[in-house]
DNA sequence: CAAAATAATGAACGACATTCATTTTGTGGT
DNA sequence: ACCACAAAATGAATGTCGTTCATTATTTTG
């Protein structure tokens, strides 16, 4: 029956360390998987992890640096073992289609990634040379691998952010009468789209047009 | 030789508004001109147009709705005349190319405009409108429009962040022997790359792939 | 064993977006 | 013409957030 209260710290170096790189990361992480991004802020993980959020700043340079590894992780949740053993079409549309539905998830790290070296992204560049590989072994040369794999990148990071836009987005409301040809096309594809999402419709079609598109530039530099 | 001093403004309703939708969106587009998106505050956008930043309030619910106005004023930089009278492929290579350039240099209002209904958007409309009935002229499906225009604003989009990106954000540095294939991938590319820039590659890449596959999907659903 | 690096606390700061009470002025209705 | 109300400004105040700093205690190093 000592101490019910859980003892505040005092201030001074504790004998084993509280903090780490990876129990930021993991904190942060379980916080934007329960509050979201906006629930993302440095006193919010340090309440997490028990410690003063100045305590932080002893293992991380600033927010930017934390987003920085949170970033890292989530790539690991990205799928790309059909690089391995399936053809190259399918293993990019797997690859896509899982990268997409990821990012869809965490959002406001595309604008981070854009900028974000991957010097010190090891699970980041596990991944690209995974599908570096991938595209050798389907005949790629060399030097049109990373230019491919930016291009479906850059598809694939505005897709997600698509992804997180409302369904009406294109509801073109009371200026409606001014713009006919595009509110009918809106409503038509809203129809035949069925079940699909919008969304996901755009990605398919932007997809699949890729994917034959990249594959008849390889055809023709190989002729 | 009177009032020398600007002569501070009482509290009050003035004799004529001072602000306006125009006003606001104009001053917020100087500041991001000069400072960047970093300097467009609200404090900033009040200080330029004279007045405390609370007046702003009376004309826009947040800064939010006023990044809204900015963004539909950018969209009127993105030039879209080609597709009145050019073939198809020409004329969504231009738009593309435009489109590219605009947001490359208004990145941080990707993010935004992907959540950011069309509704109260009049320029963007007026674009969405004349590239419509760019596809619609080229013999494209009323269904298939949408989703089209979508696929190619979503890899504009990523291409416009990714345009943004540091040169070398794909310098492996220490890791580079882990990961030999990217690495050299890398290094291939930038050699090939000559003049242009890697981020222009990748879209020269992406974009011809992704016309050519969007027109193979469109000669095949009309044959 | 002394010195220095490390890792915590807690107070404080400076932006920033936003709200509110207050004041003044324009406007629409009788 | 008057009056009530809406509109549009000021200035003070608030709350959140990222970050810095002085201080303290502990571990590590020479």
């Amino acid at each position: 029956m000592t101490a019910t209260t859980p003892a505040p710290r005092r201030a001074g170096r504790p004998p084993r360390s509280l903090l780490s790189k990876d129990s930021i990361t993991g904190a942060a992480l379980a916080l934007i998987e329960s509050e979201g991004y906006e629930g993302l802020t440095m006193s919010a993980v340090a309440r997490r992890l028990r410690v003063a959020p100045s305590a932080l700043y002893n293992h991380a340079e600033s927010k930017r640096e934390v987003l920085g590894w949170v970033q890292d992780h989530v790539m690991t949740m990205v799928e790309f073992d059909a690089f391995a053993d399936r053809p190259w079409d399918e293993a990019v549309r797997r690859w896509a289609w899982s990268y997409r539905a990821v990012f869809a998830r965490h959002a406001p790290l595309v604008p981070v990634i854009a900028v974000l070296p991957v010097t010190d992204a090891p699970e980041t560049l596990r991944m690209y040379e995974e599908v570096a590989r991938g595209f050798q072994r389907a005949g790629w040369p060399e030097d049109r691998i990373v230019p491919a794999i930016v291009a479906l990148e850059s598809f694939i990071y505005g897709s997600a952010l698509d992804v997180t836009a409302p369904g009406d987005i294109f509801d073109s409301g009371a200026l409606a009468d001014a713009f006919p040809v595009f509110t009918a096309a809106v409503r038509s594809a809203a129809a035949a789209a069925g079940t699909e999402s919008a969304a996901d419709a755009a990605f398919r079609a932007g997809l699949d047009g890729m994917i034959a598109g990249l594959r008849q530039q390889l055809a023709a530099s190989t002729s």
